[in-house]
DNA sequence: CAAGGGTGTGACGCGTTTGTGACTGGTTTT
DNA sequence: AAAACCAGTCACAAACGCGTCACACCCTTG
């Protein structure tokens, strides 16, 4: 069983850890100005609030997503109130996701169950490789046969979502929340498009077409 | 194993029986003002939506809690937005959880399987086997010796079905009611146009006829 | 402030899926 | 043996779902 480490900006740590009874699953961690205090293994899930003592959300976001360390966390803003604007600079920022505070106990262990058992928790391996396909997370780099693939952010983000649950069919509901999109409620149809643009960058890379559209359903990775 | 017994006040239910493949392990019921219709063991899991028909979410909360039967299922509110005042309400007027709407199936199966899968195995990618045929539900792709049959939605779907109820004469109303074809009605001898094309999907991927017509009653899935 | 790239969406067209009526050949009933 | 019944198959039209394009919007960069 996987160790989901959860970082935290504030001060809710503690109390977590009196509240969650399964430790072995869970680490909890305060996250600084200076990044987590330790190297860890495994998923990743940082709690990043809004405003901190010494230095803004939005700064920490940024920051996280440049450090190789936490690059592929996942990484859920608290927002002090629900304000569309913040919310875009959140995910702007690098968020995946956010949830208007304050933040509590419940909200943190939601997210993170909802998560987990949806069988979608990051890997910890920097890289992966799926056929002729090799997915580097610490290069934001995806190649085929050696020949990289030109991606943009989102399309990145698509084919590792994907490339995480191989062989298991996507609802394009599944793709949209598992691309942390929230705001605004993405169009399904939307999906169609996001998966164009990914199978024609592939080819565009000699790659061949790994993604499967499954009538009236959604779409796999197909391993083999 | 145990048997999760889930509650809906809104419409998903039937949607969800299609979706959830392993319905050994879940019951789905209708919650209306009265309470559950029937009276079932096991975990209960209600999901409360914030306006209903008949009676207000909150109420609905409250008497969940005050009936006996359901005292100690686990109630999750969906609330329609994101109000901190109404999350509030709804774990004050009893609810365990929330979520932000529309429920949508996978927000149910989230929460549910995170639920089981605390303390216990994560469930392991559903697949059965009867005989030569290999059916892989998160793949929804189905094999004859290793073999892939090519299938529309619609034969996938009775496949399923049919294998699900192996030995057992499935009249061609059972077929209909199974795929969960209600509007309009289906004219019962389009099931044979079904069949045919069934079997012919299976015989192309160099199957045998697991099918067997039973004359004026309807058909079997034969395993032998 | 202008230029350029990334992204979401509506619209259009095409191919696929699917329900149905009709025809056929076989089996049961009278 | 005729009539009635039943299931397999085909062809077809309508509906549906998906891929794609162009466009608008917003953000970033210079």
């Amino acid at each position: 069983m996987d160790v989901v480490n959860i970082f935290l900006t504030s001060e809710l740590g503690e109390s977590l850890e009196d509240f969650v009874h399964d430790q072995r699953r869970f680490t909890f961690d305060r996250l600084g100005p200076e990044g987590p205090r330790r190297l860890v293994e495994g998923p990743m899930w940082a709690f990043v609030d809004w405003v901190m003592p010494e230095l803004a959300g939005l700064e920490m976001c940024r920051r996280l997503r440049a450090d190789a360390r936490t690059a592929d966390a996942h990484v859920t803003m608290v927002l002090e109130e629900d304000d569309p604007e913040d919310r875009r600079r959140a995910l702007r920022a690098g968020a995946d996701d956010y949830v208007i505070g304050p933040l509590t106990r419940t909200a943190v262990l939601d997210r993170v169950l909802a998560l987990q058992s949806r069988g979608v928790e990051r890997q910890a391996t920097r890289r992966f490789e799926l056929g002729a396909l090799t997915i580097d997370m610490a290069a934001l780099q995806a190649r085929w046969n050696e020949q990289p693939i030109v991606l943009r952010p989102n399309e990145f983000r698509l084919l590792r979502f994907l490339a995480e649950n191989p062989n298991r069919v996507l609802t394009r509901e599944d793709l949209i929340n598992g691309l942390g999109k929230r705001e605004p409620p993405i169009d399904e149809r939307t999906v169609d498009v996001w998966i164009g643009r990914l199978r024609r960058a592939i080819k565009a890379a000699g790659g061949g077409n790994p993604l499967r559209t499954v009538r009236s359903l959604g779409y796999v990775f197909d391993l083999s």
